[in-house]
DNA sequence: GATGCTAGCGGCACTGAGTGCCATCAGCAA
DNA sequence: TTGCTGATGGCACTCAGTGCCGCTAGCATC
């Protein structure tokens, strides 16, 4: 295994912008392979350099780091994942879009379950990369958060409502993905996601007026506290139904 | 400022466990204030431990690395949260549990207003320390929810909803911290914490099932989607305060 | 007060990630 | 063929972090 690498003989790595990419997977192949048989720390980029037949200055070319190697399309997603946000149009309810977003990132883990499979091992043994993956998890959750905000800009409490949106999203989002790579990818995420969500989210989408609850057609919640007694709550309920019944047709 | 650091002369480092702390405290400060001066990837270990007039080798015996001199207590902290968690008894809700917790760690920051302020103005500034903050809060979230799943043991969602609501506390908590950080530590962060809590958690602390609720002398929520007419609205709403008023002694 | 033990310290050498610089060469157009 | 561009290769360098060894301050023991 100390030279000419599987497969194709390669002469000398092409100039086109083709050959770039497929360098690019080259390295990353070569690196992932190398990483799961002597392990991350004790594979260096020499290494995985010399696998390839390049240059380490190359390496550093196509990944900023070692790192990167590991999560190569991670910019890409975040990328597309702004994109999707910035698309929706504003008939959608914030939420719908936030939840439709979170889906299409669990579709990308799924889209390549063996790669998905083979990256979570390795963020599961190496603390670095554990790492940098609970940071680009938090990038996806900022970038939530973000739109959130434009969203929700009506009451005082807009960034914070926003802030623990994009949480409870991305946190269910993790929960689901972190089962599905548990079970070695042997159940149906998205339906799984999707129902979480459908749970998770139901107590967030509250709006803390009635008035506003009946006007956006989105879905009220009534919060009681369980200790204050029956008639009370009957009092409160009634009022509520009652300011609800004036702004509605039926 | 060559030599001679501030104040005390240091003939000789003391070998001293008391010494050994004054050190490492010393070379936090120097830390601090060259990254403060000439920004933090500009000053290398060799700056830092000159300035003090130790070893480069005895830096890294005090700190594992050059970020950890910016968060010198965060494993402490940490392990000062886990403790608190542990020693909460089963007769507290663990949700309360949990908040009281996260305004324990709110007041970690509270206690010393300069450090705090500093360090958010480093972590701002310098990527890698952001990565690093990232990294340690999510410590605190990871020990929250496995507390919480441990509390939680009861319907087979309990994984997800300790996940959710840790994650919802904790961004309540970094919401509000962030906002006393940006004004400059200029108002009360943990009353605005408890308030943010209070509301933020009356929708999670949600149970399923009527019944439960009025069991457990939690908070009961009720939701209703705002298409339906008032009337289903209400009958649902009257159904639910029979079914509590059955085991309300009011 | 001399002796030995231990814990920290200083320094040296070394590995390896990441960067700057420059020469080189493939590909493409004129 | 010539010139331009973009990717590469290689070299040298900085700097974080580690292993190793010798040293010494502090402390207990005799």
């Amino acid at each position: 295994m100390s030279e000419g690498n599987s497969g194709e003989s390669k002469p000398r790595a092409g100039r086109t912008a083709d050959g770039r990419r497929q360098l690019r997977g080259a390295l990353a192949v070569a690196a992932l392979d190398l990483f799961a048989a002597k392990g991350y720390e004790s594979t260096t980029v020499e290494d995985i350099v010399a696998a390839v037949g390049v240059g380490r200055r190359t390496f550093f070319r196509h990944f900023r780091s070692k790192e990167e190697v590991v999560f190569p399309d991670h910019d890409e997603r975040l990328a597309g994942v702004v994109r999707e946000l910035e698309q929706a149009g504003e008939s959608e309810p914030p939420m719908a879009v936030v939840c439709r977003t979170a889906e299409t990132v669990l579709d990308m883990y799924l889209a390549d379950p063996e790669v998905s499979l083979k990256r979570f091992e390795l963020t599961r043994q190496v603390p670095s990369l554990r790492d940098r993956e609970i940071v680009s998890i938090d990038r996806y959750q900022r970038v939530f958060a973000r739109y959130l905000r434009q969203r929700f800009s009506e009451p005082p409490d807009a960034e914070l409502r926003a802030a623990v949106t994009a949480a409870t999203v991305v946190a269910t989002h993790n929960h689901v993905l972190r089962r599905w790579l548990k079970s070695g990818g042997g159940f149906d995420a998205r339906a799984a996601l999707r129902e979480a969500l459908h749970e998770v989210t139901a107590e967030d989408t509250r709006v803390s007026s009635p008035e506003s609850a009946a006007d956006t057609g989105e879905v009220v919640v009534g919060v009681v506290r369980t200790s204050t007694s029956v008639h009370a709550v009957r009092e409160q309920v009634e009022r509520v139904l009652r300011e609800i019944g004036e702004n509605d047709s039926d």
